[in-house]
DNA sequence: TATGAATGAGGTTTCATTCAT
DNA sequence: CATGAATGAAACCTCATTCAT
């Protein structure tokens, strides 16, 4: 029982990892994405996943770990990917074209998550159980704007820009990424990172000349 | 706070609008902001404002009329304001140079509306009756999108921005600047103004000459 | 609101001390001692009360609020009374026959309470938040227990009797008193006393003659 | 623990009497003991077992069930020792002496039980299909009231005692003896059948000369 | 206007029990 | 015999709202 199912990271908990585990957590990621963490009740979910809702619990502890399942997993890739990035590259501006590409593509792979982490910021921070992945998300953010610190020491970011407006840009951008992408959009991944990269590139890399232009 | 705008709409029913309604009003504000729409109970509400919870029906009919009366003022300002600037201003870089000011100094006036409106936007779509909010925030994006479809039709934008992504960006950054702003930040308005119109402008106009690169 | 009534001790709570809510408490205590604490409902209360369910939480926090409210007090004035012996009494002997009558007489003013706390000695116990009130209990057995060795040292009582199973017993059988009393039972409260000190303290006091023999 | 006594009634049903049976059976009792019949689950006991909470019913058709294999031939023992000993005694003193000795001896072989009768005595009258476990131990109580009246008709005992208290303070205390005995406490079986022997007789028997005091 | 009691619908959760595999 | 998924009733509790005083 319980053997370590590769759920795309180290998260497995106190429930089994089934098949049927991951079908309801499916149904389950799309009701929170329709009607809010809060708003989507447990009947919600147990109608759409064609069970009673007391049925629920032989699956997940709570509503809480259902949450926590959802999202922990998909910040923790964001946090691996991250690492990952940092450790091949050392150009800031690289760093962050990469960043950006990566949230982008998270985005597009797990949109609901991505609507869950936008719309029910408020109701994780305030959920209890969930400060690991609230830590996680504000890891991530410090360190983009180290980053961007070490750019503008270096004099290739302009000196005039926060990095903290900055982080929290990029952010609030990539988040909501998943509004423009296909299949409810009009973008693919790889264009909508091009806008978004062009979108904070611009505005931060010191322009030394016009033929090195970031963004496109 | 709320100069007693109009109220947008006829929405204002039973509760005249007495200093008292308005007072419990601003308390509401603040506890929707820190708890968010559905968080907040009428209870945390009521206890805040010294009074009992079946008090609040004196001057409110529901909770939603008080959202909506605290909503709408700003969203409506919002579109005033919007309606001023292109009266007076023809220049799609000028107008959002504009906007952007405007937002950011909403976001300073009313931080915890900024707050509500950007955390709960969700619940407020699905809220039944602030539909009429709704469609003047969807509005105004429209408006931007097309001042940026101008920008471009004229040469003045890059073709390669699409309006929609860009305009969403401008209300995405705009929305959370009371994460910057004072008292809890570290910058005042203006300043905020300059970093996020940075972030904004510099990815979009055509970079004629070194020289009239729009935004220091 | 909220101004201290007297409830028997000061155990004043988060909720008001109103007319109704002692009613309800009352109402309470009586299906609490006939279904036990985890028979007895939420909805067999409030329907004995004349209430819905919902509305008991107007009064109270919580079911465990309701029973710390009823059980509490009672606890409380034992181990007041129990100072109150030991205050004005030295004698081992008197002080216990002091004793038995206080508890019989405690089980005969709240016969329910009595018969709650001791079939469901066990849920008490368990549900935490009344750990003030196991501790009061066992405290009054321990301090019984060193009256009852005062009373062996001093030759007064046999020294093969141990007062770990001597202490138990008499708070055994006095917490059953409820069973013999009127209404219910045929006994007085003190000729029931007169019955249950016999029984213990006949088996403890030595027999120095026969012209003292302790109890009829 | 429980021979196979012939299960006292016609309760045994689906399961056959196997070492399984038994086996969770024991578990069983051990988790009621600590838990309550009430507060004990069926997981709790299943988990406990290494079993799964489904498969439980392969072995008892329900919980009730369980508890009536547990505590029915414990009584149905008491009762069987009560007949053997009034067979072969005549002497009221004398008898319940025996009962004392036997009752406390049962505490000993099946404390848990012991201490289930004791601390869940009002689920026990309360849970349907365990009418015959209360009316044999009500049939045992009858008849323990019925030699103390013998007693006192024959001047063996104290006029002014009251059978029924006496009675039921037997049951009570020896009811109790499992706090006491090894392994937990620190008596043996017979030293604690001397002290309960000699709190509750002392009381009882008529003194007529000093040196026949009955207990020690 | 304010109070405090009450409503009633609905929320999450628990748990004994059933049953196909 | 055991598993694991599911059931369904019922438990405790929440909360927006109403209303007599």
């Amino acid at each position: 029982m319980n053997r370590k199912v590769p759920t795309a990271s180290g998260t497995t908990r106190a429930g089994t990892s089934s098949a049927r585990r991951q079908q309801i957590l499916d149904t389950a990621t799309a009701v929170f994405a329709e009607k809010g963490i809060i708003g989507a009740t447990v009947r919600d979910i147990s109608e759409r996943a064609g069970i009673l809702s007391g049925s629920l619990y032989h699956h997940f502890a709570s509503k809480e770990e259902m949450i926590i399942d959802i999202l922990a997993p998909v910040v923790q890739s964001q946090i691996d990917e991250f690492d990952r990035i940092v450790e091949r590259q050392s150009d800031p501006a690289e760093i962050l074209r990469l960043v950006i590409a990566a949230e982008v593509a998270q985005s597009a792979r797990t949109p609901n998550v991505a609507r869950i982490l936008r719309q029910d910021e408020h109701q994780i921070s305030a959920l209890g159980g969930l400060d690991e992945v609230v830590q996680h998300r504000r890891a991530i953010r410090t360190r983009v704007e180290s980053v961007i610190t070490n750019g503008i020491n270096a004099g290739q970011f302009r000196p005039d820009c926060d990095p903290r407006v900055i982080s929290l840009a990029l952010f609030d951008l990539t988040l909501g990424a998943y509004r423009h992408l296909k299949p409810l959009g009009r973008y693919s991944t790889e264009e909508l990172t091009k806008q978004l990269t062009a979108v904070l590139l611009n505005s931060l890399v010191v322009a030394e000349n016009p033929s090195k232009r970031p963004a496109r």
